[in-house]
DNA sequence: TTGAAAGTACGAAGATCTTCGTGTACAGTC
DNA sequence: GACTGTACACGAAGATCTTCGTACTTTCAA
């Protein structure tokens, strides 16, 4: 067994992958040199750097790409709710034992946590709980 | 600056720094031995390579040690919570925008949320917010 | 048609993680 | 005191990630 990217199924993306997907979901679809200038801002890295590893995301499946023009046009395979919700199971299962609770729990203990997002969490749990009865 | 781990800061532990950390946790204060054992269920790993982790994991300062007895004791550094809210700080700055609401929605529309954990999210938002009036 | 600008592909170096094999020290037994 | 486990330290190999340099291709304007 050492297949590793059979081009069915994606990976959790690295966290250099991870930076340029969060460029394609604000950015949309877009070429090489979009996704380095929209990072340029946050984490300077070079052209080439940025094309190799959307290159290596389109072999693991994290990107598809438009080849029809000159320069190839990326977008992010999956939608950011799907990869985010990926990577939460994932961190809840090796840090929180697979506890949804625990795991929120800690998440509200963060400094961060303004009283808006508390409330938006209340409905969040209303809206969640009533449509099921 | 070349420094990495000055022997001051504990860094993210990578995974199986964290499945070494989970043993830990749960047995409390153990030796190589002891977490190899303990291992063996869910990831065989021969003893010498928990052995070099722990030892590498000593010098991130991600554990620490008693060599008063011939079996060293290792122990973790950080409590759980405070490791496990480093972690999700972390997903929450990289994925989520640091918006702990958008990582709270995507915990909750995880399947293996249970009617119990929503309650017990509930009464946790309860608790937050009434001290603080 | 030719030269500069902009793209793509590829290889490879350096960093970090993971995993062991080997060598050495020690502790108890016969 | 020699022998046999058991433990620690260390080095090194293989895998994965990150980052670029270099070579080749395409486009377009002078």
């Amino acid at each position: 067994m050492t297949a590793k990217h059979p081009t069915t199924t994606a990976p959790k993306p690295t966290e250099g992958e991870l930076e340029i997907l969060r460029c394609l979901w604000e950015l949309g679809p877009s070429t090489v040199r979009q996704v380095t200038d929209h990072l340029s801002d946050s984490r300077p890295t070079g052209y080439t750097t940025v094309l190799k590893m959307l290159q290596i995301m389109l072999g693991k499946n994290l990107v598809t790409r438009d080849e029809s023009r000159r320069s190839h046009v990326y977008s992010a395979q999956a939608e950011p709710e799907t990869t985010r919700r990926q990577m939460v199971e994932d961190l809840m299962d090796r840090a929180f034992g697979g506890s949804t609770s625990r795991l929120v729990l800690s998440a509200l203990s963060t400094q961060s946590t303004t009283r808006e997002e508390l409330d938006e969490i209340r409905r969040l749990l209303d809206s969640l709980e009533e449509p099921t009865r």
